[in-house]
DNA sequence: TATTGTTATACTCTATAACTATA
DNA sequence: TATAGTTATAGAGTATAACAATA
């Protein structure tokens, strides 16, 4: 359209729409997939120890934006499907460092093959030159978020607005 | 890579994986956002009437992939929150019709306001070439997406494998 | 005294089973 | 009798408040 040239401060609000509409349908795509045998709280919490290896419990708490006392329960039942292990810190008795146990690494490798399945589906449909465009451009996307993201999680000990 | 170019069957598995990488990002980044004030289950159900005006509780249930009695308090909270309305089907007394109420409506676009807004601080941080490689990439995805939920919603109560 | 983690309690969300009303 | 929806009950996830252990 010729009013993307004249209104360049329009695209990224385009691609911020599009972005969020497909966001959305892969949610209803994975939600049908599900993260079974966890749950989906149980799951973040993997994703984020993979990240974070032998983080103390509140900051996994300030990771998931959730509390102590929340994610502590949520550790107790990953604990005990044997997903996470919990150690206390060799330098101060009152810290708790927990990890992912290899049975923890191998669900989230097993979910991975899952939703990357599901995803399949849609992309074989896509034309060669779309599925192209879709790859450069979330590279860059990834890229700028990842960063972001890592950013945001000191912020999120230091205030909660 | 030269690679790509003897094996074209690789590329759909690539932008898989970093379809995957950039959801498990945005999930992160949106997660802080919230949904508040309703929950990410009620939000969920907000977002299916909104594309299925008056549809019946135990079709709700199903495109959740829920059960009819979790669907009904889902539906009790939301109705007391004034979210949603319900409404005794005209054709079959036994029929109940959910459908969005305007705070229901109003609910919705804020949270895409506030989402689109957390998207923009990523996209604003992109080259030009690669939002609209972005745009073009996820435009595509969304198509084919979109036919593949709505062909699903039809399968889910047909059978739960 | 401040910090880390847990326990106490309450509410939402989810599921299975039993029940009510309508067809 | 079959179907639509709700109520009964139980367990997971979340939050705030109160508590224990360590620094």
């Amino acid at each position: 359209m010729i009013v993307t040239a004249f209104r360049p401060r329009r695209e990224p609000n385009e691609v911020a729409r599009v972005t969020a509409t497909a966001a959305e349908l892969l949610e209803v795509l994975w939600g049908r997939a599900s993260t079974a045998p966890a749950s989906a709280s149980q799951t973040r919490v993997l994703f984020i120890l993979e990240h974070h290896e032998r983080v103390n419990l509140r900051t996994l708490a300030a990771l998931l934006a959730s509390t102590p006392p929340s994610t502590s329960r949520l550790c107790d039942r990953l604990q005990a499907a044997g997903l996470v292990e919990r150690e206390v810190s060799p330098t101060d008795r009152r810290e708790v460092l927990l990890r992912l146990s290899g049975r923890g690494r191998a669900l989230l490798a097993d979910l991975r093959v899952r939703r990357e399945r599901a995803l399949r589906d849609v992309l074989d449909q896509m034309s060669s030159a779309d599925r192209l465009a879709l790859r450069d451009g979330l590279e860059a996307f990834c890229a700028v978020a990842a960063v972001r993201i890592h950013d945001g999680a000191d912020e999120t000990g230091s205030r909660t607005a």
